[in-house]
RNA sequence: GGAGAGGUGGCCGAGUGGUUGAAGGCGCAGCACUGGAAAUGCUGUUUAGGGCAACUUAACGAGGGUUCGAAUCCCUCCCUCUCCGCCA
């Protein structure tokens, strides 16, 4: 959510920003802003009098007089009159400000002022390209899902069976993948730093709202008809909300999350695109990075994550270009966000494999996530930021398109040989 | 699912419908005392909105209601805890 007094205050460089992200007015936004606070100028004299009031007649009768003389008799009649009026002024007040809300809550971060200018995704600018000397060579090669179909270890027929299409079982020696990259990636990032979690991935709507995919983008989440329960989307959403409505001690900034959870997506509007393979699921893993740090400490606390992720495709070798995204292509609740993406031989493409981002205030402020420095007058909203450390199922899909050997079985990466104890994924394994 | 208890400031915990944004304690900060510290004493210490400011408004789980006046009374909802049942 954007600070509404930042928004009365410069609101042409508000809008210019907001526009470069594609076309927002925030006009509407300013009037009710301004009808908001005449109202509650009126009001707060009002409740400021029956204030008064309320204090006067409960001195007089404690100081012995009869409640029913005229004087104290006027007063009441006052107080009632204030009442009268407010039962108008309140109801008036309060609809603007769920309309102002209704508004904020649909605004998108501002982009930061390093994040290129841009309409879409074409605009998007290579910041760094790693991992060349590891692209294989071979003119034969095969997509991840007939590789894994043909070694026995991905069946995505019989998922659709037990569940639909865009669902994998993985089986054997591809469960033991999945399982060794989980733990590899974990391992890693809690060396790292991070505090490893696992929260709730069944998560309710104000979480959903704080983290920003709530309420623009309720179609992308399966929600549980019967509750207030969402399936977590990734787990930015539960670890950000863990310290929903809190004020954290100063001292104990910058917080470091990492999650490994299920992410459950409906991926509605891209029926056509990505229908084979590990790519798209509506169920995937992934390890998510979730930090919490001071507002003058966050930029380089974005630099540090994006290593922090590029750190296991370099372990891994799987070359990987990093990209960052245009203000066209940018996400809801981001203000800068660098997409790492790897390489897929099969396709000749790069394909975003983590998506790192500097979330500013933004998410902080919607779910009112605070901090205070000892000494210091007021509280501040704490910088969030996540990235992905990595999406396990796309991870695999690299590996087995990038291992893939001319006999059609698939090396181990190194780093995971420990993790998997075998060396070479070979059919029939399990 | 059945029965009961409860939700108050960073934490614990009082609270009679009337100057209670809220006693007391802990914690924290400052000052005093000390060679220094501990102990002790004094002072301060919620958050958010509006106003240049003086100041003012709101908030005691949430939302309604009664009243001149509600943390306190009434209604609805949410959540937490305990016991029983069921269950991995």
């Amino acid at each position: 959510m954007l600070d509404i007094k930042q928004i009365r205050e410069t609101p042409q460089i508000v809008q210019e920003r907001l526009n470069s992200r594609s076309d927002y007015d925030i006009q509407p936004l300013m009037q009710l802003d301004q009808q908001i606070r005449e109202l509650e100028g009126m009001r707060s004299q009002l409740q400021a009098r029956s204030n008064e009031i309320g204090k006067l007649v409960g001195q007089k009768i404690k100081a012995g007089l009869n409640p029913q003389q005229p004087e104290i008799h006027s007063l009441r009649e006052e107080g009632n009159q204030i009442k009268t009026q407010l039962s108008e002024l309140e109801p008036q007040e309060k609809d603007l400000k769920a309309q102002l809300e209704t508004l904020l809550l649909a605004l998108p971060n501002l982009p930061s002022a390093s994040t290129p200018i841009g309409e879409s995704e074409t605009e998007n600018v290579e910041v760094n390209r790693w991992g060349d000397e590891y692209i294989p060579q071979n003119p034969d090669i095969l997509p991840h899902w007939e590789i894994g179909e043909s070694l026995g270890i991905l069946n995505f027929e019989r998922s659709v069976k037990v569940a639909q299409s865009r669902f994998v079982t993985l089986i054997g020696a591809g469960a033991a993948l999945e399982r060794a990259l989980i733990q590899f990636m974990l391992d890693r990032q809690i060396a790292a730093g991070y505090v490893e979690v696992m929260p709730p991935i069944l998560i309710n709507t104000q979480s959903l709202t704080a983290t920003g995919q709530l309420p623009k983008f309720a179609e992308e989440s399966f929600k549980c008809a019967d509750d207030d329960l969402w399936l977590a989307p990734t787990a930015e959403v539960p670890v950000t909300n863990l310290y929903r409505n809190e004020i954290i001690a100063a001292e104990e900034l910058p917080i470091y999350h990492c999650a490994y959870t299920p992410c459950f997506r409906r991926e509605a509007g891209s029926y056509g695109r990505d229908t084979r393979g590990l790519i798209r699921l509506h169920q995937f893993n992934k390890i998510e990075l979730v930090k919490f740090v001071h507002p003058s400490t966050s930029e380089q606390e974005h630099q540090q994550l994006v290593q922090n992720a590029e750190a296991i495709l370099q372990a891994l070798q799987l070359p990987y270009r990093v990209i960052e995204l245009c203000t066209g292509d940018l996400g809801f609740s981001s203000a800068k966000t660098y997409d790492l993406e790897v390489w897929l031989p099969s396709a000749g493409t790069y394909r975003e494999i983590s998506s790192c981002s500097n979330f500013m205030d933004f998410q902080a402020r919607r779910g009112s996530i605070r901090f205070k420095e000892a000494g210091k007058k007021g509280t501040q909203f704490v910088h969030t930021l996540n990235g992905s450390g990595l999406a396990v199922g796309r991870t695999m899909a690299a590996i087995l398109e990038n291992y893939q050997q001319p006999n059609g079985t698939v090396r181990v990466p190194q780093a995971l040989q420990s993790y998997l104890k075998r060396d070479v994924l070979t059919n029939g394994a399990s």
